[in-house]
RNA sequence: CGCGGGGUAGAGCAGUUCGGUAGCUCGUCGGGCUCAUAACCCGGAGGUCGAGGGUUCAAGUCCCUCCCCCGCAA
C-alpha cells in the first residue's frame, strides 16, 4: 500500500515506525516546519521528521499544506493517508486525494475529547479510562466516522506525558490492524454520535498557573494532565515553583493556598478547596526538579497560619 | 549571537561584593538518653569548590577559555 503519513511529534514515531515494519510502502512524510527551539534558538527537527530521514524517507515541511502541497500529494499518489498529531488542517480538497481515505490515529474514545490534546483533557478531568481511535479524517474537527477503537485504562497517579507514551504504541497497533481490515474490505465504519461529543482547546501556559481555590483531588489531576507540558505552577514568595508531582491529602483546617506543612522531613502540604495536596517533586526557577524535602532542606519556607503573614501568602 | 539562573561532601543550600583555615541543614557511621520517636544529646567519616589556563606570597572568591544543568521566551 502507498502511505502518505502526516505527524509531527513523538506520538506519531510509533506509527510511522510500525508502517514501516509492516512492509508498507511510506513515500513520504509531512510534519510541521522546523522552528527555532530552545535555548539558543537553535533550529529543531520534529521527531517524525527524525523518524522519517532515519528510513531514508523523504519528508516534506509546508508551512500551510493547504496551500502548498497538493500537486505535491497528487504526484505521489498515494493509496491512503494516515496522520497522528500531524498538526494541521487537512481541506477537502486533500482529503480527496488519497484513493482510499485518510485515517486518523487519535488519543481518544471518540466522540469524546475532540481537539488537539485529548490526552491532557482526559487526564485533567478525572477519567479513569481513555483510549485510541481511528477514523477516516473529514472536513471537520475530530468528526469522521470512527473505524476501530480501544480502550485503555489511565493508570493512577499516572502522568499525560506517560499515557502519551503508551497510546502512542497502541495506536500504532491499532493503525495496523486498521488497514489490514481496510485492505480485507472488512473495517467497521460507524459515524460519531455527534450528541456525545465533546472538544478541548489547545492547551496554553496560563492553565499551569494553580487555582488554590480548586479542590485538591482536581489540582491533582490538573498536575498530572499537564506534565510534562506546560506543567504546574505557583509561586512562594514571588518566585514561580513549579510543581512536578503531588497527591491530594486530608485536610481541614487552613485556606486556599495555605502552607500547612513545610519541613524538610515532613515535606511541604498546601491547603486547597477541599482538603489538601501534599507536594511531592518540584523545580525551581534555573534549578532542575527534585523532591519537595530536598527543596525544603536549602529553602526554608515558613508555615503560614493562615490568618498572619498575609504577605507570604502565594497566589 | 533572544533574556536569565546555576555547577561547593551522598542530597539541598550558604560562602564569591571586599582573595587569607571549607560552612549550614539533612543523610550516613559510631556512642548516649528514652516505654517510645520523622525526637533529643555527644562524636566521626566524607569535598580534585564543573574543567583548563592566568594573576598572586595566597584563589571557591579576581581575569580568560571551555563543558554541563535549568527557568523564560519561541
Amino acid at each position: 500500500m502507498r502511505i502518505v503519513f502526516l505527524g509531527t511529534p513523538d506520538f506519531g514515531v510509533p506509527s510511522l515506525e510500525a508502517l514501516i515494519r509492516e512492509g508498507h510502502e511510506v513515500v513520504a512524510a509531512f510534519t510541521q516546519p522546523d522552528r527555532p527551539k530552545g535555548r539558543g534558538k537553535k533550529m529543531e527537527s520534529c521527531p517524525v521528521k527524525v523518524c522519517a530521514l532515519a528510513h531514508d524517507i523523504p519528508v516534506y515541511q509546508p508551512v500551510k499544506i493547504r496551500q502548498e502541497s497538493v500537486e505535491d500529494l497528487k504526484a505521489l499518489a498515494p493509496d491512503l493517508c494516515v496522520t497522528a498529531a500531524f498538526g494541521q488542517i487537512l481541506s477537502q480538497e486533500i482529503l480527496d486525494i488519497p484513493r482510499i481515505g485518510t485515517v486518523n490515529v487519535h488519543s481518544s474514545l471518540l466522540p469524546k475529547y475532540r481537539g488537539s490534546s485529548p490526552i491532557n483533557w482526559a487526564v485533567i478531568c478525572g477519567e479513569t479510562v481513555t483510549g485510541v481511535t481511528t477514523m477516516m479524517t473529514d472536513k471537520g474537527m475530530d468528526t469522521g466516522d470512527i473505524l476501530l477503537q480501544k480502550e485503555v485504562e489511565i493508570l493512577p497517579g499516572e502522568t499525560a506525558g506517560e499515557l502519551t507514551d503508551r497510546l502512542a504504541v497502541i495506536g500504532a497497533d491499532l493503525l495496523i490492524e486498521t488497514i489490514r481490515q481496510l485492505e480485507k474490505g472488512i473495517c467497521p465504519r460507524v459515524p460519531q454520535d455527534h450528541e456525545k461529543m465533546s472538544y478541548y482547546p489547545m492547551l496554553k501556559k496560563e492553565m499551569g498557573l494553580v487555582d488554590w481555590q480548586m479542590d485538591a483531588h482536581d489540582i491533582v489531576c490538573r498536575i498530572r494532565g499537564l506534565s510534562p507540558w506546560p506543567g504546574t505552577y505557583t509561586f512562594v514568595k514571588g518566585e514561580m515553583l513549579k510543581i512536578w508531582q503531588g497527591m491530594e491529602e486530608e485536610a481541614t483546617t487552613g485556606l486556599p493556598g495555605d502552607i500547612l506543612e513545610a519541613d524538610s522531613k515532613k515535606g511541604l502540604l498546601v491547603k486547597a478547596g477541599k482538603n489538601a495536596v501534599r507536594v511531592h517533586e518540584l523545580q525551581a526557577q534555573g534549578g532542575k526538579r527534585m523532591k519537595a524535602t530536598d527543596y525544603l532542606r536549602g529553602h526554608p519556607i515558613t508555615v503560614n497560619a493562615c490568618d498572619k503573614n498575609e504577605e507570604m501568602r502565594h497566589e
